[in-house]
DNA sequence: GCAAAAGTGTTCGAAATACACCCATGT
DNA sequence: ACATGGGTGTATTTCGAACACTTTTGC
């Protein structure tokens, strides 16, 4: 969250262009070195971070508000995009404690009233993504899901309930297809699921499982570079892995 | 959804105690007659009708407003309320033709700007509710599912997500705790999954596998009443059965 | 006694699990 | 040559699906 962080070129438009005291906050998430990982924001000569979010304008759904957010922190388009949970505690967190950390950047009085966020989380391709800071802050990096500091706000909490609310998602959503480079190979699919799920997966069976659904494909070309046999590249057969997800999905893979 | 629509005690209180363009909306479910229903209001001198709802207040926060809604047209307190979505778009319905429809009730000017409704779905035990309309309406009352009607705003369109969502997390949701009576009896429970899941289950394999679950315990007496044989009652074992869904759940039952 | 719904057991096939060895590659 | 991780097959068990008859009850 935090309520007027817009892009540069919209951060000094009215208030009155946007619906009050309504935030999107998105939780990020890419998969590098087997690891997920979260895009934070590090707040202007401050050591504080907090995830990317803002307020949402009268002029656009509240999804086209998390879309606009991800697409300024990422440069990525037409990204998978999931409302997870509206966070709509009266008291969520310390005001008059962000008022004073922030206020050499946001005037105190757009902390006077309470914010209800729309928590949102997004599957992105690491490797496709180039994180920029915002007119509010400095940096804006990748932080290992395992390492993340203490946040602004309850965004340490949103990062909880984003991540226990993808793991029970798993079965319909497409974790592979938005999380992985195309093409990918099986032990790097393996990992990701068991990067989320937090156990250890047998890859023989792994393997018969995804074969069998038919979604994917394999390509000739294999993946080189390490010091060991070269995997082999898939892709996934789009529809057919729409198909198999709508239906009730991987379970559990 | 509805912005002004609050307890009659409390609907003179001012514009500045509420969060402005937000409200919450129940799809209030229970189950009759082997059938899904729906409570639904109609709007005083009328025939419109549209789902339970109403804006929230600064000082509540948004399940809080979803709860006190739902006490107050179904009369049960701690209620099972679950979020499933908000719906954000900038055009949502036709304003125009509610402000027409409605300005005998509501002044129009409160139509002015768009409304941010949160979606919540609502399971309570249909025998126990006293339906109650509130100071815009006239009439609150259970519909079948089958048979609703037109809806004022897009509470058509939410009903239909709240149905999808709930299918989806039938197996981590304790349906059958909140939307049958207690005791219950086996078919019953089975009628109700049947219901949501809209195809037909085998009571032999339905009956093996509940049971095997360990959460239900079997009571000493039997429902009596109809015209043929008396069929056991059954209580979950709350802790059990909690520990179940927990876990992942009843998968698919 | 009859109509209506409840209760119950067995068989079969599919899928989940467990398990270990050889292969390809870069250093 | 060796270390590292990738690829693969089989045997066993568990679980889900299919299937039909007898029992109880109120009328």
């Amino acid at each position: 969250m935090s309520p007027q962080q817009t892009s540069p070129t919209a951060q000094h438009q009215k208030d009155a262009d946007l619906v009050p005291q309504l935030t999107s906050d998105c939780v990020i998430l890419g998969f590098h070195d087997n690891q997920l990982r979260v895009l934070l924001l590090r707040w202007k000569d401050t050591p504080f971070w907090s995830l990317p979010g803002g307020p949402v304008r009268q002029s656009e759904s509240v999804d086209a508000a998390a879309n606009r957010i991800l697409q300024e922190r990422t440069g990525l388009d037409d990204i998978f995009l999931q409302q997870f949970r509206i966070f709509g505690e009266e008291v969520r967190y310390n005001r008059k404690e962000i008022q004073d950390k922030l206020k050499h950047i946001i005037a105190p009085d757009i902390w006077y009233k309470r914010a209800i966020s729309i928590g949102y989380y997004a599957l992105v391709d690491y490797s496709k993504v180039n994180p920029a800071p915002d007119a509010y802050t400095d940096e804006c990096r990748w932080w290992d899901i395992q390492e993340i500091p203490s946040l602004l706000f309850d965004h340490n909490y949103m990062i909880e309930v984003a991540l226990e609310s993808l793991r029970r998602q798993l079965s319909w959503q497409p974790i592979g297809y938005n999380l992985l480079p195309d093409p990918f190979t099986l032990p790097e699919l393996q990992r990701l699921y068991e990067t989320i799920l937090g156990r250890n997966l047998d890859p023989r069976n792994f393997q018969r499982k995804l074969l069998r659904l038919g979604i994917l494909e394999r390509q000739e070309a294999r993946r080189r570079g390490g010091a060991f046999r070269s995997p082999y590249l898939y892709r996934f057969i789009k529809e057919k892995y729409e198909a198999v997800l709508k239906e009730g999905g991987l379970l559990f893979v």
